[in-house]
DNA sequence: CTTGACACCGTACTATGCTACGGCATCTAT
DNA sequence: ATAGATGCCGTAGCATAGTACGGTGTCAAG
């Protein structure tokens, strides 16, 4: 790691193994908005700032709670813009509070369902096993729980 | 709806109504192996158990929670198999149980900062904001947790 | 001063998860 | 009995989210 670099800011290929993706993968991300390109330098390459590592890392941890790329992008919009917009910001954020909710409540009937069944498999003696409704588990007990999941017009 | 229908099963048309999506959706998933086809009868159309329903609501559920198909087939397989093969299931439901728990984890994070977020919009005095750190909120504290969310071979 | 590592840029290809389309068979209501 | 809906089956196309590739440029060390 030669330190130098780092107080200019990082070059494209030190943000993507920072951020643990391929190069191409930030300049996606850079075409699609979610992370800004820094000017180009008369001399030398592009550095960019250590926040856009934390995006990617961000991006790539959103991706795997069920959030698209519109919703990573959303989400990042609220870092962004807490200063100005307080009004859509507070509008996005409490959508987006909804869901995470929503995933939350989904996710611990999912897991008590498989705590159930760990310990069933546990059990020395295999009849005493309880039911473990995987099917069911996830239905919304609240019937609007399904729209708040759903990446729509937000 | 013809209600006597029901008693032999559902047809393919009415199984994709009743899960919320499209009959090529229900073929695609027969092929990928996330539910059965039932063998055609001589006479009439294949008619499908109310399982198949409930099987096609969970991985729909399960997607938006960031599960893959993959890993949809996987849960659903703890279900298939709960009586049989209770190693493999005890192993398999192990691993699930941790990615969800560290899924929990990570949005309870991102729950605390949009709430945060939500909180410093609705305040009068706009200075008095606290720092909502959407950026790092997602990032595990435990090292591992990065793998457990992660669809590998696990 | 040239060899190699990146950077830069554009285009094309890939995997996943559907979605549409075409053609034929069947079944159902009038 | 016949029209229109539905089923069946195969192939093709699409959106999202990358991934690969080829060519050129630039800089830095040997």
């Amino acid at each position: 790691m030669t330190e130098p670099s780092h107080r200019q800011g990082y070059r494209i290929g030190e943000v993507a193994s920072a951020a643990g993706v391929h190069v191409e993968t930030v300049r996606y991300y850079e075409r699609e908005g979610l992370i800004v390109q820094p000017k180009k330098p008369h001399l030398g390459s592009r550095r960019y700032p250590e926040e856009t590592i934390a995006r990617i890392r961000f991006i790539k941890h959103a991706q795997k709670l069920g959030f698209t790329l519109k919703e990573a992008r959303e989400l990042l919009l609220l870092q962004t813009n807490k200063t100005q917009a307080c009004g859509a910001v507070l509008h996005q954020a409490k959508i987006k509070q909804s869901a995470v909710l929503a995933k939350i409540q989904a996710l611990r009937r999912l897991e008590i369902v498989l705590a159930r069944l760990i310990q069933d498999c546990q059990q020395e003696y295999p009849n005493q096993h309880h039911a473990c409704p995987i099917l069911e588990c996830l239905e919304a007990d609240d019937a609007n729980m399904d729209d708040l999941l759903t990446d729509a017009e937000e």
